[in-house]
DNA sequence: TGTGGATACATAGAGCTAATATGTATAATA
DNA sequence: TATTATACATATTAGCTCTATGTATCCACA
């Protein structure tokens, strides 16, 4: 009952600039925040995170900088850039056609799971 | 403003098997199809959704048979297997996981795109 | 009749990329 | 003292996807 790469994929970027666009925060919490909106669903590792949020830096969307947990930990704090918001409402904008798309076929309108398959 | 390859690849699957959901249909009418429910934003190439159909054929949620057109093109026909619709119930699930996880940012509760950037 | 555009399916291979494993380090807890 | 949680990073490989290319037929039109 996991998700599919493909979506795990086309949801990150979306998922991180969203989270950053209500204020900065870094690599473990974003894990944690995800892992807690999806409700258990959606696990990232930090091996896959990092590279996406270095990817996002990469490109403008977010910038870093260093800083400390209050118990000394250092952290490295991402916030959005103004590209960053410009690139969420796209990627927004993206959401709602592919969605749209979706409901113009029964894919919201299925019934529920057919049994004894 | 076109749909990043990521979202294409992730919705790629859902939008045939959702398709194929309301009745057989053939690889040229399908890509027909989705340009025309997105309204133009996606336009897919043949060389993409064929291997898609072949990809699901495998795994055994869609089957095909040959066919003719009324002016006599051949056409291999795709229809949903029982597996089909029980992986078009999940892939759906799996959507509402993500949209839902979205949702719980500020993704859909964006202003309008930042001008003068 | 022949030329171009639409219809219709197919695949090889290059080019990209992402998941996994692995590495480093510190704090808290048992 | 050992283990778990916190915190960041990346190299490599295994996999996949997009592009280009190929085949073939029908239809409209010049």
């Amino acid at each position: 009952m996991s998700i599919g790469k493909d979506l795990v994929a086309a949801s990150a970027t979306p998922l991180v600039l969203s989270i950053l666009s209500e204020g900065e925060s870094y690599g473990y919490a974003i894990i944690k925040q995800v892992e807690e909106l999806s409700e258990g669903e959606l696990k990232w590792t930090d091996g896959m995170l990092y590279p996406v949020l270095h990817r996002l830096e990469r490109a403008g969307y977010v910038e870093a900088t260093w800083g400390k947990s209050e118990s000394g930990r250092r952290r490295k704090y991402y916030h959005l850039t103004k590209r960053g918001k410009v690139e969420l409402a796209d990627q927004r904008r993206q959401w709602e056609v592919v969605t749209a798309t979706l409901r113009g076929t029964p894919f919201h309108r299925l019934e529920a799971i057919p049994q004894g398959i």
